[in-house]
DNA sequence: CGAGCAATTGAACGCTGTCAACCCGAGTGG
DNA sequence: CCACTCGGGTTGACAGCGTTCAATTGCTCG
């Protein structure tokens, strides 16, 4: 494990306990899942153990079936959990947006790689210093619960759209999911949709279980449709929020209305 | 929620704790993750809220989107936790065998339905009542989060399997899958490596991503190459273990040797 | 015996994986 | 400044897996 700039945290947020104030690494900002909100002195706690880790795009943060060292949460930039099959083939099975964090706890080595897709900012704790914390704060170890029940749900439902939907279907969703928790989401540029797909298209087909070529097909084809607007190979504009909406729900036939032609996926009345 | 039968449980093992012996469901028995070899005295506090639960096949025991009640362990029979969508298809996103445990914690509503694809009897425990031991039994915590592991896991297994292979190296996966831990594994069919998919076909079709059609297809093709043997529609004998085996990890293409003709899904050097 | 469901089989079409060629910008070196 | 290389991305042609539609079989049940 490479410690690339491993630094203290500088206090960005100032709490008040009681009448002292203590300094909070960043996440403690971001609706995290893990360490926002705390209660105080929990958040002390962990506060003290805290590191910020920086990589840089392409870097490998956690090797698959490498025993699980440290809990992180995703300051700024963008990580990439992905599985390696046997002939060198690669699946993205999740991407870890600013706020989200990711390690397993009790000595579980995870069968899955992390590598950072672009320059990365996290917020690590040891993985014993932090499991030792979960006695006296249960709600630290009930964070972690609920992160991971997240994670579940998310699993699922790519699943579903892996299972059930096109390569444009599912194309549509990831620009949707991009717009609502993508970088820069809270910036201005969500009120015109403007979307910045963090990866390249190697890693966006691995992401979409496909292949660069058809990537490239899909967006011209949602572009034509006058669904999203290319501005270069990763910026896009979604002119057609409804219309994508739809596509990434179900594909072109409604349930009711709107009579398309188009076919989903082994559908059945 | 049904209350089909519900019933404390039977005492079935009997476990020393000092000089009293006290009585716990099956399911502590089984190498469940959640009150498997748990210490004896969080063994006897779950078991006094243990309540076992029976559903016939084809019951519906936790809906979509409603609050999840309890914790469930599976006993017997064979649970399938699946989405719906808006036109009715379904997709199985998980198979929970006995052994296996399912619920959440801590009040979140799960976006899935469970329901019995078999017969089933389960050991349940109130959510509540569950939470409330994690205080004191931290032991018991540290399970769930094993358990939530896991499925994690699995789910990203799966994942890969759905975005990378084909429909025959899926079934092939999930033969291999059934022999390992599926019903009646542990019995003397594990020997001869017979299977019995507990599912009916648009259930095995809603698991592996396709359509019954396809699923009939592949079996037949399965056979026709000597992997398996057909009994009947649910039950087969697996004849060639390694033919599965190399089936279900990357297809007929080696890296090196036996150049076969057949293609994997984007694979790419 | 007919209705109904599960499962299989056949045929045709289409999404998409594969192969190949091309475009383009960045970096390099003469 | 230009030629060259290289990697990322796009476009085109083609084939194949798998979905869809349709027909058939076998079985259960009333």
């Amino acid at each position: 494990m490479d410690t690339t700039h491993e630094t203290r945290p500088k206090g960005v947020v100032i709490m008040k306990n009681g009448n002292t104030a203590l300094p909070l690494p960043a996440c403690f900002s971001l609706k995290s899942t893990l360490c926002f909100n705390l209660s105080p002195s929990a958040s002390e706690e962990l506060a003290q153990i805290a590191r910020i880790r920086n990589f840089r795009a392409g870097e490998t943060v956690h090797a698959e079936a490498e025993e699980v060292g440290f809990i992180g949460n995703v300051l700024s930039g963008v990580l990439r959990m992905q599985k390696t099959l046997h002939d060198g083939r690669q699946q993205i099975v999740g991407l870890l947006m600013p706020g989200f964090s990711f390690g397993r706890v009790f000595s579980h080595t995870s069968h899955l790689d992390i590598e950072s897709a672009t320059d990365v900012a996290l917020c690590c704790y040891r993985r014993q210093s932090f499991e030792a914390l979960f006695t006296r704060f249960p709600e630290i170890e009930h964070r972690m619960l609920e992160s991971m029940t997240q994670e579940i749900d998310a699993a699922h439902d790519w699943m579903l759209m892996l299972a059930t939907h096109t390569v444009t279907e599912r194309m549509a969703n990831f620009f949707l999911d991009l717009r609502r928790k993508g970088v820069g989401a809270d910036s201005a540029q969500s009120e015109r949709s403007l979307i910045d797909v963090p990866i390249c298209r190697k890693d966006f087909a691995a992401y979409l279980g496909t292949t660069v070529e058809s990537i490239s097909r899909s967006i011209q084809h949602m572009s034509r449709r006058r669904l999203i607007l290319i501005l270069d190979s990763r910026h896009f504009e979604l002119i057609d929020i409804d219309g994508l909406e739809h596509l990434s729900n179900g594909g072109d036939n409604y349930l009711e209305g709107r009579s398309g032609t188009g076919i989903s996926r082994h559908a059945r009345s």
